[in-house]
DNA sequence: ACAAAAGTGTTGAGGTTACACCCATGG
DNA sequence: CCATGGGTGTAACCTCAACACTTTTGT
């Protein structure tokens, strides 16, 4: 959608009032990272809206692929943020203003939004993140470094942040992270960085294997010193 | 709001394609309550709209208050239902049609809702529940006993069921569905009934006390045989 | 041979289970 | 004094934290 469609576009085919929110989270080299697009100086999450034939799943789903290119991405509900001064009017009219395009205060933009924010695991490597419509620009941020949010999503993506460490706790989530092989050491370390402790390695592995629901694959073989570790993938 | 109200009404006070439906659970003679209306021979959920200058946690205290007459009552997020065919057009066209009242297809609650489920523990007795604008009735069903419902209210209300079963595992909800003094053994038996299992009464008594939670009251006098149990309140 | 990495074993502390026991109260 | 209900104690069992031990591998 080029952005002249978007001007005269006014959300006809959406139910208005309401967007999605998406957290896409990640892990590579050792740290959990957050997808984020940037917008008038500020960086904010992907999202978008539902169609008015479309079940907000189905919605998710499509925006989801449309950032990840994945056929079935991981997605879990996070929470719903519904203050009554949610809108972008203040982004959006800059937007339009640095490119000399003509904003309404009225445009369907500037309504306020309730807003159904997700969060998405996903393997980085796999993915193929594509710029959406209204995005500069596409960037994987560290959890400890986010950079300057519009907007409510610094606090969206910390709720996420924290769901997901409550989560990894009671629910296998940590496989969407990882490749589809994966050894112990790896998801050991993985666990470690969510949790932002450290776990005794020997609990966890004993932990991990009494679930039953890994297979055991030929060990890995590695290029330096110490033992291989085995290779494992989920069972089924 | 009058019957008259509502046909020219036309939700222009409400954010549109947005409602909220209320699973609101009691405890009353040892078995678990929701408390559900009478609309064209179904009965549903009791609900309403988020007002375009409102928060959604405040229509969600505006509507539980109207229900229940309670100024602070308990409520949690339950979940997001938005399957696309997900209106009440046929509940609301018989139900014009009952009262000779004209009904057009593009009526305003006619129209695709995306609903946000919340649940709500409340003390029984405590209550006035209040029939609302639509209902013609209104009454508490125990969940083993619960009547043709309309639309996906059904699902909701089973949803709801199960996620106060594990919710109750690892936080304190219980205190909203009885009175703000309370003995051991009625604590028990709740649990018993939200688990639908047997708790070893021993074992729960320590359990509780051992949180630090309680404090414990004079005891109770009682007209059956058998020793009075103490009576306990939260702390603070 | 040595250091590092990975896998497994051991021990004790602390929690949980399934009861048993005791006390209070009304009939 | 007995049946009933409520509170507490206890021994067996299980789980888990902490650390030790062993094996495998590259240098």
């Amino acid at each position: 959608m080029g952005i002249e469609k978007v001007l005269e576009y006014q959300g006809r085919d959406f139910l208005p009032n309401l967007s999605i929110d998406l957290v896409i989270i990640g892990y590579q080299e050792g740290a959990l990272k957050c997808l984020l697009l940037n917008i008038a100086d500020k960086w904010v999450l992907p999202g978008g809206h539902i169609k008015i034939e479309e079940s907000v799943d189905t919605a998710v789903q499509r925006i989801l692929k449309e950032r990840t290119a994945l056929e079935k991405p991981h997605f879990k509900f996070l929470s719903v943020f519904g203050d009554s001064n949610r809108n972008f009017l203040a982004e959006f009219k800059a937007f339009f203003e640095e490119r000399g395009l003509p904003w309404q205060k009225d445009h369907w933009l500037a309504q306020r939004f309730v807003t159904l924010a997700y969060y998405s695991l996903v393997d980085i490597e796999q993915l193929s993140p594509k710029p959406g419509e209204f995005d500069e620009a596409v960037d994987w941020f560290s959890f400890d470094e986010l950079p300057d949010m519009g907007l409510d999503h610094e606090s969206i993506i910390l709720k996420a942040r924290n769901r997901l460490k409550e989560d990894i706790q009671r629910e296998q989530l940590t496989y969407n992270l990882l490749q589809e092989e994966f050894t112990m050491p790896q998801l050991h370390r993985l666990h470690e960085t969510i949790l932002g402790e450290k776990l005794d390695r020997s609990r966890f592995q004993k932990k991990m294997l009494a679930t039953n629901q890994f297979e055991r694959l030929p060990k890995l073989k590695k290029e330096t010193p110490g033992s291989n570790p085995y290779l494992y993938r989920r069972k089924n």
